[in-house]
DNA sequence: TATACAAAATGACGCAGCGTCACTTTCAAG
DNA sequence: CTTGAAAGTGACGCTGCGTCATTTTGTATA
């Protein structure tokens, strides 16, 4: 009835190191002991054990443990629920983190993964204190403008259409040297223009507003946008007059038609 | 343009200790220092020491982070893609903890916290393998009731109803001691009938079907039934016959209406 | 300029939960 | 009795600092 110890461990599946450990800290202390001094483990010590590794894959550290299992008025909803509480925390925690990293993978998508450019203006969205962006926002747009600014993409690498963005954006910045008017760079602006009409066709004159937004440095920061180069928005800019310019059916300003 | 180093501390919102120790193990070493050897930080520390933070933030490694910074041409994209699947991975391990926690609340719901006996139970339900479990099942029922399955509650304390039955639970194993026909115990049977009425009222055999696996604890365990003692459960088979017996319109186990 | 007091520096230990040597002793089989 | 495996003890290492303890440096005041 008697285990020697690497038997134990084999069967539980974790390792003498730690079993010897469990005994040092008093977690749980060897009974038995052969004359030699090598630790026997009884059936008891065996559930005694399970307990503890059940208890450590909740999360609690092995002090606590030793206490739960020595005390035998210890108050157990008390602890449980201040654990789940850590844990809803540290899943809140994850939770932003995995947002963060996503954008981050994005921005390193759109300006190459070179340099630590991507990285700098990540950090800057990232410090702006949420709150502030949120009164931002409210002070510069009307009810069915806030309402509207949700089926924005927000550079989130899970989402579809943020990846279409993603890709187009770094597009043109590989071929901006060909020109506006090349008709590689045309192609991706049509492209863009069909996405624009396919989220916001129904309201043009949100479009532009949003578009006068971005081509202030200061606004698109305090907005929380993904920072693009001045230079590209220039070039965008030139780019969407050329395209506009060059369509017989003008239709994305939705200004006029013939 | 020069700022010693509790400045630094203040305006960053971290510890001067932290600073010095960044130094230390070359992450952020000073360039500049006073004749006396305090240190003095640079704008452009300022801005590596963001950056540094916001990595951090993201869950790397100080030594990552260092390597990160130093190479110019670290690959940005590996990194952050390896990083975002440990995120996930570690979300995964806290939701299946957060899951157990709930489980073993209810448990020390339902046993009284005084003793280890729930915890004893929870492992063992734990402890049993997933792909087991479902296996029996599926030997055990047909598709229909495996489709009805899902109408279980599972001992999870976000559900309300669950937390009804636990708490109902709880209260028959308070009053036991007054027999099957006492009010108190018969009111409790009521809303218990009430409840399984309302969930599979349109399904009696289900629930017989359900009943007799529950009086063995064998296939209790086999499962994933959250244990209930032997003696709990004969007494709810007499008390559940007496409030048949003794209610006119026998209606519960759909076998005859008058 | 001497003095006092804040701020900075260095050095060391501690924390959690073991992994991983290094070296010695015990056990069980032949 | 030998031998090799298994077990024992002891110590250091890892991460990212917090927290003393002790010594120097910087700066403002008398």
């Amino acid at each position: 009835m008697l285990i020697p110890i690497q038997q134990v461990a084999k069967q539980i599946g974790i390792s003498v190191r730690t079993l010897r450990y469990y005994d040092q800290i008093g977690l749980l202390p060897t009974m038995a002991k052969t004359e030699g001094g090598h630790r026997l483990y009884t059936e008891e010590d065996l559930k005694k054990l399970q307990q503890i590794l059940f208890l450590k894959e909740m999360g609690f550290r092995l002090d606590d443990i030793k206490q739960m299992l020595q005390k035998q008025d210890w108050n157990w909803a008390s602890s449980l629920k201040s654990q789940l509480a850590y844990v809803q925390k540290e899943q809140e925690r994850l939770r932003s983190m995995e947002l963060s990293l996503r954008e981050l993978i994005s921005g390193v998508a759109v300006d190459g993964a070179e340099n630590v450019v991507a990285l700098q203006k990540l950090i800057r969205l990232s410090g702006q204190d949420k709150a502030k962006q949120i009164a931002f926002k409210s002070a510069l747009l009307n009810d069915k403008e806030l309402d509207l600014w949700q089926r924005l993409p927000h550079m989130n690498a899970a989402d579809p259409h943020s990846m279409e963005w993603i890709a187009l954006l770094a597009q043109v910045k590989q071929v901006m040297v060909e020109g506006t008017s090349s008709p590689k760079v045309q192609s991706i602006i049509r492209r863009m223009c069909e996405k624009m009409d396919e989220q916001f066709g129904d309201e043009p004159e949100f479009l532009d507003k949003l578009w006068e937004l971005r081509k202030s440095p200061a606004s698109s920061e305090q907005l929380g946008f993904y920072p693009i180069e001045q230079n590209v928005i220039a070039f965008l800019d030139e780019a969407f007059a050329f395209y506009d310019a060059n369509t017989t059916a003008v239709q994305r300003k939705g200004e006029a038609a013939p």
